[in-house]
RNA sequence: GGGGAGAUUCCCGAGCGGUCAAAGGGAGCAGACUGUAAAUCUGCCGCCGAUGUGCUUCGGAGGUUCGAAUCCUCCUCUCCCCA
């Protein structure tokens, strides 16, 4: 009982198209009261709300949604649907899409969503416990970073749908006075409420005073977009829902909170993350990113299969347990979610060469079809292998890379090394493949 | 404003005058086993063409000492208690 599949659910493949809009010259009224689209038919709120429902950590409160779905199918009104984003990390991962896969879903039922770029709260850095102070864009940078969420945004979302904001536009505008304003509207208790604060609190850990003012300014944002629902991974459930409560002090309507589960990192631990390097970058290359994905645990798949792609639980289900009862085998079904996860963002033809090249690679142990190539001067000087792989970036030091050699790690042309003191001549025209552990291939070429 | 505690290598965390490049754990890397899975086992895990009376590290700057992560002074940052 999947839920269905309203207008093409599929996600936009890459590249061209026309230029998203963007509401950079959007008059200074709220977007959400623009005049609905005309002639705007939605699909029954129950059924929409089962679409939407799938995948979803929590909704607060379901019925609201429903509510809020039934009103807009009656004016033929659809609901603005606010996400935040962070104006410094425009390097866009799986754990980003899967928030983007829903909103993708909102659009896909004719709501809008407005992508909203939070370069004013980037001021503040959203406090995670382990928050640096970073350092404030320049709105050159700004905008910059927001042309790179561009790019790989639209490899999901609809651009005609999607509304890029940036929350400057009206919190810069706010003022000392306002910003006071807006922090009546809430308790300190409350503020220590929330778990990250309540727990660096106790542990005796810092927590700065502008740290308080983030969920604030993000619950402004709502205010000032008058959003009916926002999203964000569980980890933003305190946020969201101050959100609802400084709305209603506005005298708004309070938004729906809608949080999606935290994608576990490759290690299946830690949410993936670039800081903890457990990440699949979707603007990676094709083979990296299947490599990635094949090395994931079996029990991992199941989580990526559900939050990184569109099939529908039912059958997710029905190939669990085809693995289970050892009719399919996991590296199989492993390898159909990598290329599906390459598809996505590449597109088919990228995802069946990402997979050739894997059973070559790896079940039969050739090497790859590309391999980054190196050019070296050549000269009547050997050049000592350690050192090689430092410069080729295979190390990070002689040491390690003596330590690599000792190890049984890197391989010349094929050959396993043995003896960190071995060097190779540098002749004109010469060519060899160094590998250094299962994955890491780089020619050089002397010149 | 007063009193107390603390800052150690990627992270946590021992060390409290030499035997400390610094225990232990985690992460990471390599190897074995595999399905480049997980689990497990083994090794490595500051730099240096290097097994050495070598170099740089223990918040920062000075000082005491033959010798300091360890002692003293000042500084910076953090936390706690009192006001």
């Amino acid at each position: 009982m999947g839920p269905g599949n309203p207008g093409k659910a599929r996600a936009r493949k890459g590249g061209g198209g026309s230029a998203p809009r963007v509401s950079r010259s959007a008059p200074a009224r709220p977007p959400a009261r623009r005049a609905p689209a005309a002639g705007q038919v939605f699909r029954p709120a129950q059924e929409q709300f089962e679409y939407l429902r799938k995948g979803a950590a929590e909704i607060i409160r379901a019925e609201e949604l429903l509510g809020k779905l039934e009103r807009s199918r009656a004016t033929g009104r659809p609901l603005t649907v606010k996400v935040g984003y962070d104006p410094s990390a425009p390097d866009l991962h799986l754990g980003h899409t899967v928030v983007l896969r829903k909103m993708k879903h909102f659009q896909d039922l004719g709501h809008r969503v407005v992508f909203l770029i939070g370069d004013f709260t980037g001021m503040i850095g959203d406090p995670t416990g382990q928050s640096k102070t970073r350092p404030v864009l320049t709105p050159n940078e700004v905008k910059v970073n927001a042309e790179t969420y561009r790019k790989q945004v639209f490899k999901i979302l609809d651009p005609e749908k999607t509304v890029v904001e940036f929350n400057s536009r009206w919190l810069g505008k706010l003022g000392a006075a306002g910003f006071i304003r807006l922090a009546s509207k809430y308790t300190v208790a409350r503020l220590l409420e929330r778990d990250d604060f309540a727990r660096r609190y106790r542990a005796g850990q810092p927590i700065g005073l502008h740290e308080f003012l983030y969920p604030l300014a993000q619950a402004y944002d709502s205010v000032a977009l008058h959003a009916d629902v926002e999203m964000g991974g569980t980890d933003q459930t305190f946020n969201l829902l101050v959100g609802r409560e400084v709305m209603r002090e506005y005298g708004q309507e309070p938004q729906v909170v809608l949080t999606m589960p935290l994608l576990e990192g490759l290690d299946g631990v830690e949410k993936m993350s670039k800081s903890l390097g457990n990440y699949v970058g979707i603007n990676e290359p094709p083979r990296e990113i299947y490599g990635k994905i094949m090395s994931i645990s079996d029990e991992l798949m199941w989580r990526y299969w559900t939050l990184c792609t569109d099939l529908a639980p039912a059958d997710i289900d029905a190939l669990r347990q085809r693995v289970q009862s050892g009719d399919l085998h996991p590296k199989q079904a492993k390898a159909d979610l990598a290329r599906r996860i390459v598809a996505d963002y590449h597109g088919e033809r990228a995802a069946e060469a990402a997979a050739a090249e894997f059973e070559k690679v790896f079940a039969r142990k050739e090497s790859p079809e590309e391999v980054r190539e190196v050019r070296l001067p050549s000269g009547p000087e050997p050049i000592w292998v350690p050192r090689l792989l430092v410069t080729l970036g295979l190390a990070k030091s002689n040491g390690e890379a003596r330590r690599l050699i000792q190890q049984g790690g890197v391989s010349l042309d094929g050959d396993r090394l043995s003896d960190p003191e071995r060097e190779i001549p540098a002749t004109a025209r010469a060519s060899h493949l160094v590998k250094v552990g299962k994955r890491h291939f780089v020619r050089v070429r002397f010149d």
